[in-house]
DNA sequence: ACATTATTTTGACAAATATCAAATTTGACA
DNA sequence: TGTCAAATTTGATATTTGTCAAAATAATGT
């Protein structure tokens, strides 16, 4: 039977830290984890499966505290991630040594899997806040007996979606100047947010300036000024990490 | 029956021009397709399949003039295809109706997997110069009975890898620096010549320079001015669309 | 082979952005 | 709460890159 307590891999060393399996509750909730929080995340992914297969794989939401990592590059492949609460970034070395941000992930989202085949992880996943997460174990999956195909082809589902909008993803992003980029990326992140039932107008930037500036490709005094540029035509609000869009369409035309 | 001759989209009209599915050949030559022209692509997919459902999926491979479309954004979902000769170009349309290029795609790729949940095709393909191309059709794979779900194994492995790729492509595009961009960009399609066998010191640009500095963001003059400096710094020698790499470390160190 | 067009290169200049340094604000922890 | 470190903002300047225009080269069709 899997743990129920996601794997954490210590962002210092390399060694994967088990916490010990606590408490073997058998008395579940009624619902399932996922639909306690309210957030999709792997309910997709079980969609048509027997409720007593979902209570096996789906872990109840775990704390996990800022700066921790997920999972590292190289290290191999123990399962799916799905973020509950909080922010993660995934980056991975160039060829300089330089850390090097893929993306970042907020509540309802997966990831993770692109290391299903090559069975190794392909890049390093930090949680940028105090965040909660749910783990898929993935050696197990032979539980699911006769589900398996049922199952593989949500997979499929979700892996072409996720190549679709690292497409669109990458068209925002390979843009020319700093404006266009960092409204793309307001705009990308705010939609992201109402795909899962979260506010779109007002929400949160888990990462920092230079993580946004690193993810981009442009400095990080640019991004600063840029939202402040922002901020005088009157097209959104940020004080920290608080986004308050102002002129949608405004910005959207921005990018 | 699938039809054996790739359907293609008129650049300028959206009409699905199908060729006339000419002679049924019953001779099969012994090898498929695919081996014949000595290029992966598809094999992956039917790997472990009878050889008589490999033989109704794989068309041979058809010649497609340069300037036409293989499929259009929005247009429904017919199949993929894989490249056997030449270079194809996928792009979307921006926010200002701009034409935005997603990727190349170079002999032994495949594209137009992202499609596949959608059902429809989410950017427009473009064939660079004259080129080959194998058509996968995908509405007919209850063909494959029983064999189906080694056939969806097989594709999430493939779109796994994909995304991971699209991952990788993604860090080398969203540097800094014109420098860094084209030298990673070089460093990349290199590599996947190399991948499929094909020479990877000097190969064939099958795109305009324009192209490329759409698909980096970057203007047309600076992806000349680069290759001029490159060639100053003897890292490569291009002349027109061909490209020779004398130094790849030095070329590398750039990227 | 020629004329025509499309593509690429080159040059000059303006605009955008990176870089460096310092000041300010925020956040973390005792 | 106060203190320290980290993160962000701001300013000044140098560099890079985009833009426009023209020249050179390559490609295309007759």
């Amino acid at each position: 039977m899997p743990t129920q307590t996601p794997p954490l891999a210590d962002d210092e060393s390399n060694l994967i830290s088990h916490k010990k399996n606590s408490i073997q509750r058998k008395n579940h909730q009624p619902q399932v984890a996922c639909e306690r929080c309210g957030l999709s995340c792997f309910l997709e992914l079980f969609n048509g499966l027997p409720e007593e297969l979902t209570h096996i794989f789906l872990s109840r939401q775990q704390p996990v505290p800022k700066g921790k990592s997920l999972f590292c590059e190289g290290q191999p492949f123990h399962g799916v991630y799905a973020v509950k609460k909080g922010g993660i970034k995934t980056y991975a070395m160039d060829s300089k040594g330089e850390e090097r941000i893929l993306g970042f992930y907020i509540p309802g989202e997966l990831l993770g899997l692109e290391a299903i085949t090559a069975n190794y992880y392909l890049s390093t996943a930090v949680v940028l806040e105090a965040s909660h997460v749910c783990w898929l174990p993935f050696n197990q999956l032979d539980l699911l007996g006769d589900y398996f195909n049922v199952f593989q082809e949500h997979l499929v589902q979700i892996l072409t979606m996720q190549l679709t909008q690292q497409q669109h993803q990458f068209v925002l992003s390979a843009r020319q100047s700093a404006e266009e980029r960092l409204a793309a990326f307001l705009i990308n992140l705010s939609e992201r947010y109402a795909k899962h039932g979260l506010p779109d107008q007002l929400f949160w930037l888990p990462m920092l300036r230079s993580d946004i500036a690193n993810f981009l490709g442009i400095s990080m005094e640019t991004v600063s000024r840029t939202f402040n540029r922002f901020q005088e035509k009157k097209l959104l609000n940020i004080t920290g990490k608080q986004v308050q869009i102002l002129d949608r369409p405004g910005l959207i035309a921005f990018a």
